[in-house]
RNA sequence: CGGGGCGUAGCGAAGCCUGGUAUCGCGGCUGGUUUGGGACCAGUAGAUCGCAGGUUCAAAUCCUGCCGCCCCGACCA
């Protein structure tokens, strides 16, 4: 992609609505443009980041055997009064009359609808266990939106439900999540911490929110340090190897605000190890049993004949969220540096241009279809603005790799530079092969 | 929803108190000079001052109503 073509509406000033560096970056890099409180469109570059973390999402939930499907934006209100929470969700469900004055929602979760969709058509114990997930817009009509995507009305979510025969199953699907969500993390390129967290109006007794650590959070953390020792790559995706992780975790205090006792953090976790900070929430599994499968009669056969309500854990990804909360982690000294997994192209060309007839040009044109041909995502800055500018739009924009044409490489070198890192000097072949282990490591 | 604040060119602001038909920087466009950390010169385009009503000879400026947006709080992925 040529930048000249490319629709990436840079400001150079901070608009002066946005007030954490996220959302002054996705503003200043052209990845969004609000539209209402709380409500933004996604513009290409915004856009196609976004559509790359949906990508490792759900490939991490193929993974574990979760199958996609998708359901509406628009629901029924009928089956959230069956379920009791057409009142009980109060002024954050947005409520919609159709021209027969029919009640409809823009859903803000799915609970009522799987569960709806699940019963209509599975009857017998044969076909559990079940995991069923989609990623899909939600609306939740908050109080106060802020802080860019990361807070807002409108949002991209992935949301799983899991339908089991018993307790014991369903904490093994619940486990078996909970091992998917820290390698789409980690794939993300973040350390997320599973703390265990109020259910709120999903309801339940078993909760874990997944939190990244990032100044701006709005999450109050406590957690002993050990936490962050745990190496999941010791972890394999079966289930004794996935319980056995969860009980790792579990050894190690981490929790929330809502669950902090100051009696039980300091007589659990030795002082040196306590950490009090403040993270994003990313993810939130939560295992309730049958709280929906019952007031929804959503029932199996057993083998004797009896029926038995399913019990049913549900799992949330902020997908949208999670563009902002990259960025909180990984924006520093006002450059940013997009993990190699997500960035919005894999290597940008950066030369030093006067006309368009240039030596330059044409060597960043070489090297610009021999990587184009070769499956590596490129950017070319054709314009000709002055090198100097083009380094500082390239600190906010972010992509990890540089390929540098100006006066200090000779005929068939080229300077590689990794954002924030060092430069070599290189053949357009190592460059290839560089960039090529790179990508493929994600 | 309570409290506070803002709305002037694509972006950031000045002007408003004390009424006289809009100013500056960035960005855009043209030409020239520059070229390794947001360069310089000259020229040029771009605003029914959020909307509606009122007061006045005259309203960006004063008054009323509405709309939109931001911040703090309570609430939440």
């Amino acid at each position: 992609m040529y930048l000249s073509k490319l629709f990436i509406p840079l400001l150079k000033e901070n608009p002066s609505e946005a007030k954490i560096k996220s959302h002054q970056l996705m503003l200043k890099t052209g990845m969004i443009k609000q539209s209402s409180t709380g409500i933004y469109s996604w513009l290409p570059i915004g856009f196609k980041i976004m559509k790359k973390i949906e990508k490792i999402v759900r490939e991490e939930q193929n993974k574990i055997g979760a199958q996609e499907l998708l359901m509406p934006t628009i629901q029924s209100a009928e089956i959230w009064k069956e379920s009791g929470r057409y009142d009980d969700y109060g002024e954050e469900m947005l409520r919609i009359k159709d021209r027969q004055g029919k009640d409809l929602l823009y859903g803000p979760t799915n609970e009522e609808l799987i569960t709806e969709i699940f019963r209509s058509s599975v009857k017998s114990y044969k076909s559990l266990p079940q995991i069923l997930y989609h990623i899909q817009w939600k609306f939740r009509d908050e109080l106060r939106p802020r802080f860019g995507v990361m807070r807002c009305k409108e949002f991209f979510m992935k949301d799983a439900y899991s339908f089991d025969l018993d307790d014991d199953k369903a904490k093994e699907s619940y486990n078996k999540m909970f091992f998917a969500y820290l390698n789409t993390f980690k794939r993300l390129g973040l350390t997320a911490i599973p703390m265990s967290a109020d259910t709120g109006p999903i309801g339940g007794d078993l909760s874990h929110e997944f939190i990244i650590l990032a100044d701006t959070g709005e999450s109050k953390i406590y957690a002993d340090k050990r936490i962050f020792d745990i190496d999941i790559n010791e972890h394999q995706n079966n289930q004794p190897s996935i319980n056995n992780l969860r009980r790792k975790y579990d050894n190690f205090y981490a929790v929330t605000d809502d669950k902090f006792k100051k009696e039980d953090f300091t007589s659990k976790v030795n002082k040196n190890n306590q950490l009090t900070t403040k993270g994003i929430e990313v993810g939130h599994i939560f295992y309730f049993g049958d709280k929906y499968s019952k007031p929804l009669k959503c029932s199996v056969d057993l083998k004797d004949g009896k029926k038995v309500y399913v019990k049913m854990g549900s799992y949330g990804i902020g997908v949208s969220r999670l563009v902002g909360a990259v960025i909180e982690a990984k924006f520093n000294n006002n450059i940013m540096k997009w993990p190699e997994s997500i960035s919005p192209f894999d290597v940008v060309i950066i030369p030093s241009l006067q006309k368009k007839d240039d030596l330059n040009f044409e060597k960043s044109k070489k090297i610009y279809d021999f990587l184009k041909n070769s499956n590596i995502d490129v950017l070319f800055d054709d314009t000709e603005d002055h090198l100097s500018a083009k380094f500082k739009k390239f600190d906010l924009i972010g992509i990890p790799y540089q390929i540098i044409i100006g006066s200090k490489s000779g005929e068939n070198q080229f300077e590689f530079k990794e954002i924030n890192g060092k430069t070599d000097i290189l053949t357009i072949e190592e460059i290839k092969n560089k960039l090529n282990k790179k990508i493929n490591s994600n």
